[in-house]
DNA sequence: TAAAAGTATACTCAAATGGTGTAGTTTTAT
DNA sequence: ATAAAACTACACCATTTGAGTATACTTTTA
């Protein structure tokens, strides 16, 4: 029930670029002296974000990583899943198949009552956005 | 960001329980076989729904395992955390020695705002008992 | 007093997680 | 043109965690 350490790093460096501010460009070696992130495993993380179009990198001299998208319409849930991919709060939840206690095609009580707790906790990962956490500052 | 399946387990338990009624007497063997258990697994997992106080056991012939409260009296936050311990979002939540971005005492905003999360998640699932779980059949 | 229950502890195995290493490719300042 | 500064790709390694199993008990009661 914890978020990985790769995925706190992530949040940390959107936070990061934010503050920065939209459109600056930050090398990797920065973004990662910064953070206390190991530089190897800060390029494989900042990659991952980029594939979920979250930042977008510049190669060659010069180059390093930039935010994608406003502050503003970065979620921590868009952060969470890039890194760890979709947030299920339990196996059955993400493949039917786990579930040994299928009744009648449909989930056992217990299993609606996490549905249930899963789709608040994703509505209030939506809610937070980067912009408002610089805000906060 | 997801329970257990041992935690799925207990949870599935206690409904069991809950279904069979309280101050029913039953032994692990049934317990495992209805909700698809390994038995020593289910052995296990029993032991520590017991010594979090959630349900007893009885030893011996007709032996088993009872309810130790009322179903209104255990919610699913007690039996994720008679398995996993307590739960915390992310690691620094945990101890705050993991978070190498702690700003003179206090955390970053990304994990203040990870603690609000996990509060409300805690909160959400504090509300949920057993007795309200059964109901809904 | 034997059998049916639970108890205790330690072990195994596989997958996930966090982190590295090597060998590239792209870009731009000179 | 070209060298250096960046990012890219992919494979590897070590630890930890998770799920499950094995062995040898102890307690209770028919």
């Amino acid at each position: 029930m914890r978020i990985t350490q790769e995925a706190d790093y992530a949040l940390r460096v959107i936070a990061f670029l934010t503050e920065e501010g939209y459109g600056q460009i930050i090398e990797a070696k920065k973004i990662a002296e910064k953070q206390a992130i190991p530089l190897r495993f800060a390029l494989k993380l900042l990659r991952k974000l980029q594939q979920a179009g979250l930042i977008r990198s510049y190669r060659g001299i010069n180059g390093g990583y930039a935010l994608n998208r406003i502050p503003q319409q970065i979620s921590l849930k868009d952060v969470i899943e890039a890194i760890e991919g979709p947030i299920y709060v339990n196996n059955c939840l993400c493949d039917i198949a786990y579930c040994n206690l299928v009744t009648e095609g449909t989930h056992c009580q217990v299993h609606l009552a996490l549905a249930k707790i899963q789709e608040s906790l994703l509505n209030d990962l939506e809610k937070v956005n980067f912009e408002d956490l610089q805000k906060k500052k």
